[in-house]
DNA sequence: ATCGCTATCTATAAGCG
DNA sequence: TCGCTTATAGATAGCGA
């Protein structure tokens, strides 16, 4: 699409890139969008710019279902893996971290050669996966802090608007209050036509009719 | 695109709403993708279909953007404990994670008598420390996943609340029309009277003076 | 950073096996 | 359900303000 056709790489030119990012990152939310409506299903999408920005699109409500959904469903997944013992394959070549970190368990150990692991060696891996392990809880509580952080602004914001609507209300109980009293006047203003009607036609001339629904 | 134009509704067809799903479900992965390599971002995208099955892409959370968001693990830490009162409950007790992985790797390691160590034995290790990571991801899910659940409860009963008001100020604006009217009522009343101060006293033995504030 | 433009490229709705 | 084709609608790169 555009005038020139774009390698998959990374574009180099900051400005470019800046660009770019944010017109797909609108095209990517608009179709999610349209593909929750159309094919009526559960979407979540989630993105983070180089600056740890989050943008994201869920289905209505049900951001939680989403979420509470692909626990269950990853870990349904691993267990599964763990007795099959085979990889699904990705088509995109991405990781779970716990894949990232069996992976890197593996490499870590073909590299140094297994059986000639010794004390010190066990105490490097040791710390290795410590890190890692360190490095995914970060990462994990980032993540989640972003969503929480966000749900938090739509929080305050619904509360500011209810306080705006309590002042609203208040108002126009106001004008509650004046037209319990104006109803008094309407009662009195029938009674008074009533009346009126008992009068001789020369005073009734500048009388009209008024009607309340 | 394509032959024709379409609108943003379900598509009532089942056949092809299945196939226009399957279309852009892998149209939405691999303009994902794309976002990710072109403006070297990470994104996570979540679709559900109607039957539940998950599709997924996300980027591969690499080490060195890890490394990179460590500086602000303080101050994730601080937003943490700012926003969450409380600390989040752990199953093994009050040590961190991590340490406790530490621990039991060396407990593991002094069990098994370190020199006597050989590839099974690792690869064993391996597995375990795994499985350690899996329960400690877990965990950590359904913690924050109760905080995120508890906030969207707290959210859906804003909006309920924000609902029933606006249903209040809507009738408390109907109030404002009728006031309006009566306000119309109470001119030509007050004109009547003036007319009625015209007329002869035994015609205007009923009438009482109303005072409107 | 954003907006508008438009030439171009891409995604995909419809149709056919 | 799938794959392939084609005409079109839609997305967007490049550029200017």
């Amino acid at each position: 699409m555009g005038r020139g056709k774009v390698e998959l790489k990374r574009i180099e030119d900051k400005s470019s890139r800046q660009v770019s990012f944010s017109k797909r990152r609108n095209g990517l939310m608009k179709k999610s969008h349209e593909l929750t409506v159309l094919c009526d299903v559960d979407v979540a999408l989630f993105i983070f710019s180089s600056k740890g920005i989050l943008y994201e699109f869920s289905t209505g409500e049900s951001m939680t279902r989403i979420l509470d959904s692909y626990q269950s469903y990853k870990e349904t997944e691993e267990l599964t893996r763990k007795y099959i013992h085979g990889k699904l394959p990705s088509e995109y070549g991405d990781m779970c971290p716990a894949d990232e970190l069996a992976e890197m368990i593996q490499r870590h150990v073909d590299e140094n050669n297994i059986k000639k692991l010794d004390t010190t060696d066990l105490y490097q891996l040791e710390h290795n996966l410590y890190d890692i392990l360190r490095l995914v809880k970060i990462r994990k509580t980032q993540v989640m802090m972003e969503v929480v952080k966000d749900l938090q602004n739509k929080e305050m914001q619904l509360k500011k608007e209810k306080k705006t609507m309590m002042n609203e209300v208040k108002v126009k109980s106001n004008f509650q209050l004046k037209l319990q009293k104006l109803n008094e006047v309407k009662v009195k203003f029938e009674w008074l036509q009533i009346t009126e009607a008992k009068l001789d036609d020369t005073n009734n001339d500048g009388v009209m009719d008024v009607e309340i629904a």
